[in-house]
DNA sequence: CAAAATTAATTTGCGTGCAATTTAATTTTG
DNA sequence: CAAAATTAAATTGCACGCAAATTAATTTTG
């Protein structure tokens, strides 16, 4: 087989459909889960992010905000408003680290701890609701973190 | 600190753990190829959705606000903000169907259709971006529609 | 044919997502 | 030690994305 930079180069017509169709696939299937995840979450008033951090909490309770968004890979201007509203919705809670007045330490409240119980198991749902098989997810899973690792790899240049 | 965490651990893990990193994967990539594509589409001002309208449009010119949001998976509240602005800029033109006035046909200005020689070339820049082979991204975009496909049947449930 | 139902866009409201700026606290340095 | 640089959050501004309400035009119907 032909190195990929030359088949590209043969191949333009090709190589805009393969951007094309994996944009676009990438794109439609985020949309495809944001609109399962959607009516089960909303019986929890809770949108997905805000349920990507709270799974993070359950896993790893008292996180800064900047650890929470290295976690699920948000930065803190989409947190900051987002943490305000889980906290009057009074699953968490938040404090000025006394060790370092700059960070702020979110934490579950007890009601936040209770959520686990009721809440994790949508991810069973959205597992059953893909139709896939342990070794086809994790396949799936593994081919896209490749992508997302590919993709990020190129960011610095312009 | 840790002191009642066992009580969740018999959750079907397996269904757990697969929508886990099905969703976060998915969602990653997502937000992956947008940082791919920001720095592209930034020169000309444009952003992925309006990106995928022109795309929609070099392929078929002349299509109503509705019929643009099936192609691209798109309804017309998040729509007509975004043609509004394409307008703005001067690659589309709105205008009223006289056949039947409830429809607007957005068709390709000049500096739309012109724009199509340079733009349409990210879409192949994306594609080597992705490290993927045709092969390997045609099984990407298959493996992804069927997940959406899957995903979007159960949606009519409750 | 006129009232009711349907349809296509627009508008409104809310919650992301991200870039850029601001504020406050901590480190570095000169 | 004080000024400069760095860091963590919060804030601001803009553009989705979607649900719900609104407006205007067309079909359906009684």
């Amino acid at each position: 087989m032909t190195t990929k930079a030359a088949q590209f180069d043969r191949l333009p017509d090709e190589a805009l459909t393969l951007g094309k169709q994996l944009c676009f696939a990438v794109y439609s299937a985020a949309h495809a889960f944001n609109r399962a995840y959607k009516p089960l979450l909303d019986r929890f008033g809770l949108t997905y992010p805000q349920y990507l951090v709270l799974l993070a909490l359950w896993q790893q309770d008292e996180m800064t905000v900047k650890r929470i968004g290295e976690e699920i890979g948000l930065d803190s201007g989409t947190l900051s408003p987002l943490l305000k509203r889980l906290e009057a919705a009074g699953y968490v809670g938040r404090q000025r680290d006394p060790g370092d007045e700059r960070q702020v330490i979110v934490s579950l409240t007890a009601k936040g701890r209770d959520l686990k119980t009721e809440a994790f198991g949508i991810l069973a749902d959205i597992g059953k609701a893909s139709g896939c098989s342990l070794e086809e997810a994790g396949e799936i899973r593994e081919t896209l973190h490749q992508l997302t690792r590919q993709l990020s790899s190129g960011e610095s240049e312009s």
